[in-house]
DNA sequence: AACTATTTATAAGA
DNA sequence: TTCTTATAAATAGTT
């Protein structure tokens, strides 16, 4: 329909070929809307130009995913079903996993041991001992760790205590020394920890 | 086009809308498999008419199922995934559960446990000396068993054995009495088991 | 389902 | 791209 009659094949002029892309893509949209409002029907139309750019129609009455439930029904093929079910593999495959871990757990915890026999039995104690020697080395640790920072803190004590006292002292044959000028000098000293919030973290560690 | 002009609005007319439904349906059709044919393009069509029948159509070098994914790719919009989210969601919370499930698994066994502090150290410790009493006493339960199973079998070997040898008596003193008459009574007597198949299943208690 | 008068779509040209 | 226009195609109403 047009100036000449065309042939229905690959139109090889590019130019051509994306100009009446476009007033065909257009004529196309225009009869879906037409159909569906003429018609009641419902029309779902997708179009990709050869360029990759895409056109989509769909009637207002019905979404497109609407539309393809509808189709799967009535079609009987399947659009996404396949990725469904891969998802629902990976969902039992999971969830199979699961159970043996939670198993696993629960001999470990010496529950539903009498379906274990002597062999698997003796195992599973290995292995708990294994576990219970390692939990035990490492509270030892945190032990020594917390009785380490309570000594160091002690000595800290000591040497604040010290450098209280001289600073107290000093004050003291200050304050004799000047009586009565230089009072802004008098607290020019600051008592500062040697080690500046380790108390806290000492505190943390234990608390924790 | 046609012997009149008729506005876009919905045909009243019943026979109307479904004849002119079909010639449009079919003219869509039409223009999709030649815009297809001429430009190269990719087009999906789908059409329901009012009474439920589906008609579609879909260029041959691209299946639906591609074009859909393409058309989610493109615009965004969610056709299926809205289903697969659900999917995922669960498949995301399966492995959170997994996870905690291999580290708790992992700190039983006394491993990665230097993330833990002293109370959760304590908690675990007390867990695995439990399970681990748990799985010496069914240890115990085993092997008392056995023993008991063994001296249930050491008693029927010994009235067994005494049983043999009443037998054996029996065949002797008939033996002497008879001499020559009455041979098939002779085996008469059967060694029967005070308990069938109690080695048998002793036997597999051992070996499991 | 055909027919056909008309409307609509569009191929080619500008 | 867009507009124009001659012509092909689609189709509304009729038979």
């Amino acid at each position: 329909m047009g100036r000449g009659k065309i042939e229905i094949k690959r139109i090889e002029n590019v130019n051509n070929r994306v100009v009446t892309f476009s007033k065909r893509r257009n004529g196309l949209v225009k009869k879906a809307k037409e159909i569906t409002v003429l018609c009641d029907a419902k029309v779902a139309l997708i179009v990709f130009a050869s360029n990759g750019k895409m056109t989509d129609y769909c009637c207002p009455s019905m979404d497109l995913g609407a539309m393809l439930d509808q189709y799967q029904k009535l079609s009987g093929k399947k659009l996404w079903d396949a990725k469904h079910e891969n998802l629902n593999n990976e969902i039992d495959m999971i969830k199979k996993e699961n159970d043996s871990l939670q198993l696993e757990l629960r001999h470990l915890k010496g529950e539903d041991i009498q379906s274990l026999n002597l062999k698997n039995l003796m195992a599973v104690e290995h292995g708990v001992e294994h576990g219970l020697d390692k939990v035990r080395d490492h509270q030892m640790e945190f032990l020594m760790t917390k009785r380490r920072n309570e000594k160091m803190m002690v000595e800290e004590n000591r040497q604040l205590s010290f450098q209280l006292q001289q600073q107290e002292m000093a004050i003291a044959s200050n304050a004799r020394g000047m009586m009565m000028k230089d009072h802004d000098a008098q607290f020019g000293y600051r008592v500062q920890p040697i080690q500046p919030n380790l108390q806290e973290k000492i505190m943390s560690l234990v608390i924790d």
